[in-house]
DNA sequence: ATCTTGACTTCGG
DNA sequence: TCCGAAGCCAAGA
Protein backbone atom coordinates (compact mmCIF):
# COMPACT_ATOMS: atom_id res chain seq x y z
CA UNK A 1 0.00 0.00 0.00
CA UNK A 2 1.57 3.40 -0.79
CA UNK A 3 2.63 5.70 2.17
CA UNK A 4 -0.11 8.02 2.24
CA UNK A 5 -2.91 5.96 2.99
CA UNK A 6 -0.47 4.32 5.81
CA UNK A 7 -0.56 8.15 7.45
CA UNK A 8 -4.70 7.10 7.53
CA UNK A 9 -4.04 4.00 8.92
CA UNK A 10 -1.42 5.08 11.81
CA UNK A 11 -4.39 8.36 12.87
CA UNK A 12 -7.00 5.90 12.94
CA UNK A 13 -5.38 3.65 15.07
CA UNK A 14 -4.82 6.42 17.60
CA UNK A 15 -8.53 6.71 18.24
CA UNK A 16 -9.40 5.51 21.44
CA UNK A 17 -12.43 3.76 22.37
CA UNK A 18 -15.49 5.31 22.57
CA UNK A 19 -14.26 8.15 20.69
CA UNK A 20 -14.77 8.47 16.80
CA UNK A 21 -13.88 10.62 13.89
CA UNK A 22 -15.38 11.68 10.49
CA UNK A 23 -13.41 10.93 6.87
CA UNK A 24 -13.31 14.68 6.33
CA UNK A 25 -11.71 15.12 10.07
CA UNK A 26 -8.92 12.60 9.06
CA UNK A 27 -7.92 14.52 6.10
CA UNK A 28 -8.15 17.95 7.90
CA UNK A 29 -5.86 16.64 10.02
CA UNK A 30 -3.67 14.76 7.45
CA UNK A 31 -3.67 18.86 6.23
CA UNK A 32 -5.51 17.22 3.01
CA UNK A 33 -7.90 20.04 2.19
CA UNK A 34 -10.53 18.56 0.35
CA UNK A 35 -9.01 14.74 0.49
CA UNK A 36 -12.34 13.12 2.23
CA UNK A 37 -12.79 10.95 -0.37
CA UNK A 38 -9.57 10.13 -0.73
CA UNK A 39 -9.64 9.03 2.58
CA UNK A 40 -12.29 6.66 2.31
CA UNK A 41 -10.72 5.06 -0.84
CA UNK A 42 -8.03 4.76 2.23
CA UNK A 43 -10.45 2.95 3.86
CA UNK A 44 -12.17 0.53 1.53
CA UNK A 45 -8.22 -0.89 1.20
CA UNK A 46 -8.08 -0.71 4.72
CA UNK A 47 -6.01 -4.11 5.92
CA UNK A 48 -7.51 -6.92 7.59
CA UNK A 49 -6.67 -8.50 10.58
CA UNK A 50 -4.50 -5.56 11.95
CA UNK A 51 -6.81 -4.85 15.00
CA UNK A 52 -7.56 -1.24 13.18
CA UNK A 53 -10.31 0.18 14.65
CA UNK A 54 -11.85 1.12 11.23
CA UNK A 55 -15.37 1.39 12.81
CA UNK A 56 -14.57 4.60 14.35
CA UNK A 57 -14.74 6.08 10.91
CA UNK A 58 -17.92 7.99 10.27
CA UNK A 59 -19.46 10.51 7.26
CA UNK A 60 -19.83 13.99 7.98
CA UNK A 61 -22.82 14.54 10.71
CA UNK A 62 -21.89 11.37 12.34
CA UNK A 63 -23.87 9.50 9.84
CA UNK A 64 -23.01 5.39 9.18
CA UNK A 65 -22.61 5.74 5.22
CA UNK A 66 -21.40 1.99 4.66
CA UNK A 67 -23.86 0.00 3.15
CA UNK A 68 -25.03 -3.93 4.34
CA UNK A 69 -23.40 -5.52 5.72
CA UNK A 70 -21.05 -4.51 6.56
CA UNK A 71 -22.53 -1.25 8.00
CA UNK A 72 -24.49 -3.35 10.45
CA UNK A 73 -21.54 -4.97 11.97
CA UNK A 74 -20.14 -1.33 11.94
CA UNK A 75 -23.10 -0.60 14.77
CA UNK A 76 -22.85 -3.53 16.54
CA UNK A 77 -18.66 -2.33 17.01
CA UNK A 78 -19.97 0.92 17.97
CA UNK A 79 -22.14 0.17 20.13
CA UNK A 80 -20.10 -2.45 21.83
CA UNK A 81 -17.71 0.02 23.24
CA UNK A 82 -20.62 1.99 24.70
CA UNK A 83 -21.69 4.43 21.64
CA UNK A 84 -25.10 5.08 21.03
CA UNK A 85 -26.33 5.13 17.36
CA UNK A 86 -29.60 6.06 16.71
CA UNK A 87 -31.10 6.33 13.07
CA UNK A 88 -27.80 5.67 11.97
CA UNK A 89 -26.05 8.56 13.22
CA UNK A 90 -23.69 8.80 15.99
CA UNK A 91 -23.43 12.26 18.14
CA UNK A 92 -20.34 13.74 17.34
CA UNK A 93 -20.81 16.88 19.20
CA UNK A 94 -20.18 14.26 21.93
CA UNK A 95 -18.14 11.55 20.48
CA UNK A 96 -15.79 13.29 17.99
CA UNK A 97 -11.93 12.61 18.91
CA UNK A 98 -9.07 14.76 18.17
CA UNK A 99 -5.76 14.39 18.39
CA UNK A 100 -3.19 16.37 20.87
CA UNK A 101 -0.93 16.78 18.15
CA UNK A 102 -2.11 17.38 14.84
CA UNK A 103 -0.39 17.77 11.63
CA UNK A 104 1.43 21.44 11.43
CA UNK A 105 -0.70 21.63 8.13
CA UNK A 106 -3.83 21.12 9.34
CA UNK A 107 -5.85 24.47 9.50
CA UNK A 108 -8.20 26.15 11.68
CA UNK A 109 -11.66 26.58 9.80
CA UNK A 110 -12.35 30.24 8.76
CA UNK A 111 -15.15 32.10 10.76
CA UNK A 112 -17.91 32.18 7.98
CA UNK A 113 -16.96 28.09 7.76
CA UNK A 114 -17.46 27.67 11.14
CA UNK A 115 -20.61 29.32 11.22
CA UNK A 116 -21.95 27.22 8.37
CA UNK A 117 -20.63 24.02 10.07
CA UNK A 118 -22.41 24.84 13.02
CA UNK A 119 -25.57 25.63 10.89
CA UNK A 120 -25.44 22.00 9.73
CA UNK A 121 -24.66 20.60 12.89
CA UNK A 122 -27.64 22.13 14.07
CA UNK A 123 -30.29 20.90 11.81
CA UNK A 124 -28.69 17.42 11.53
CA UNK A 125 -29.54 17.33 15.23
CA UNK A 126 -32.98 18.23 14.44
C1' DA B 1 -1.34 11.16 -19.90
C1' DT B 2 -6.44 9.82 -19.49
C1' DC B 3 -10.35 7.56 -17.45
C1' DT B 4 -12.69 5.08 -13.84
C1' DT B 5 -13.71 4.12 -9.16
C1' DG B 6 -15.05 4.78 -4.45
C1' DA B 7 -16.42 3.28 3.20
C1' DC B 8 -16.97 11.53 0.79
C1' DT B 9 -19.22 16.34 1.34
C1' DT B 10 -22.05 20.10 0.40
C1' DC B 11 -25.86 22.45 -1.74
C1' DG B 12 -30.36 23.04 -3.64
C1' DG B 13 -34.99 21.44 -4.30
C1' DT C 1 -35.51 14.74 5.87
C1' DC C 2 -34.48 12.58 1.70
C1' DC C 3 -32.48 12.67 -3.10
C1' DG C 4 -29.69 14.07 -7.01
C1' DA C 5 -25.97 16.71 -8.89
C1' DA C 6 -21.56 18.60 -8.70
C1' DG C 7 -17.00 19.08 -6.76
C1' DC C 8 -12.76 16.65 -5.18
C1' DC C 9 -8.73 13.38 -4.55
C1' DA C 10 -5.51 9.67 -5.24
C1' DA C 11 -4.77 4.96 -6.83
C1' DG C 12 -5.08 1.64 -10.64
C1' DA C 13 -5.66 0.24 -15.09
Amino acid sequence: MSSRFGAVYELVKKIPRGRVITYSGIARLLGWKNGARTVGWAMHHCPAGRGLPWHRVLGAGGRILLREPTGLLQVRLLESEGIAVSLGRVDLARRNWTPKNPHPAARKPSRARRARRNAIARSSRR
